[in-house]
DNA sequence: ATCAAAATATTGACAAAGTCCAGAATATCT
DNA sequence: AGATATTCTGGACTTTGTCAATATTTTGAT
C-alpha cells in the first residue's frame, strides 16, 4: 500500500509527497510507461497535478534510482521501477510492444565491451529490435496467396 | 569521390541528387552527427538546401539503410554512414561523447537474448554509459585535497 | 500543536527537434 | 522529350520537455 511506496521514498531522502507517491505507484504498475500516461493515472487519482510536478517526480526519483529510464528509438522516454538488475528490453518494431528480457550471460556481463577505451563504464543498454509474434502472424496473413 | 557517393545511391534505388550526396558525405565523413550539423555542412557545400531536404534525405537514406540512426538520452538524433556490422557505442555521461566499439563477442552475438519470447529479432541494440578519460581527469582534479 | 526553513508544486511562458502541408519549380532517369 | 521523383518555400503545428517566479506543503525542532 502507500506505506511501502512512503519508506521507499523517505529512505531515499525524500519528502514524501501526495504527488510523489502517485507518480512512483503509477510507474511501479505500470512497467515502460511514458511521461504522459503517468500524468493521466496520476490525474486520475489525485484529482490534480501539473505536468511539472509529473517531470519534476520522474526526474528526481531517476536521478535517486528508485526508478529508470528507458529511451527507444521513436518513443518518448519510458520509465520503468524495476532498477538494479541491469536487464535488457526487447521492442517490437511494427507495434512497439516492449518485454523485459533479463541479461543474457549472467550478472551484468555487458559492462564488458570489447574495449572500453579508458571509459569507467557504469551501465549497458541493451534494446533487441524485432517483431513481436502477434505483428508476425499479421504480416503472414497479408502474405497469404 | 562523387562517383563512390552516387553508386551508394543507385545501388539502393535511389535518384542522385546534390542533396543527397552532399548529406551522404555529411554522415560519411561525420560520424555521429546531428542533423543540425548534417545542415550546416550541407549549406556550406551547396550554398542553399531547406531543412526539410536534410530531414527528407536523412529518413530516405535510413530508410535505404545508407545510414544508421542512433539516438541517445538527451542528444537529438545522431547518424552514421557504419552499418552493417552491428557495432555498439560508448557514451559519456558528461560530455556526451560518442566512441564506436566492436561488437563484444564477435560477430552480432548480442543478437541473442536469453529469451527472444517468440520476436523474430534483427538488431540488438547497445550502448555503453560511462565517464570518458577527460571527465574522469577533470572530476579528479576538483576532488584534489 | 506551532512555526520557520527547506523542499515541492503550480502556472504559464518558452525551447528543441521534428513533421505536415501543398502547390510550384526543378532535376533525374529512360 | 516525357514521365516520374525530388526539392523548395516557409509557416503552422506537435510532441516532449525545461525554466523561472510564485505559492504551498512537508519536515523536524520547539
Ligand atoms: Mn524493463
Ligand atoms: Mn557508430
Ligand atoms: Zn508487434
Ligand atoms: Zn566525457
Amino acid at each position: 500500500m502507500n506505506k511501502d511506496l512512503s519508506d521507499r521514498l523517505r529512505r531515499h531522502g525524500l519528502h514524501v509527497t501526495a504527488q510523489r507517491l502517485a507518480v512512483l505507484r503509477a510507474v511501479s504498475e505500470h512497467p515502460h510507461i511514458t511521461a504522459d500516461a503517468v500524468l493521466d493515472l496520476a490525474q486520475a487519482e489525485l484529482g490534480a497535478i501539473s505536468r511539472q510536478a509529473i517531470y519534476d517526480a520522474l526526474n528526481t526519483l531517476a536521478d535517486k534510482n528508485l526508478i529508470r529510464r528507458i529511451q527507444p528509438m521513436g518513443s518518448p522516454t519510458r520509465y520503468e521501477a524495476r532498477v538494479g538488475d541491469n536487464h535488457h528490453h526487447l521492442i517490437c518494431r511494427i507495434c512497439g510492444r516492449v518485454e523485459d528480457v533479463d541479461c543474457a550471460v549472467g550478472a551484468a556481463p555487458c559492462l564488458m565491451p570489447s574495449d572500453a577505451m579508458g571509459y569507467e563504464i557504469d551501465e549497458a543498454e541493451v534494446i533487441y529490435w524485432g517483431r513481436c509474434p502477434a505483428c508476425q502472424a499479421q504480416a503472414d496473413m497479408h502474405n497469404q496467396t
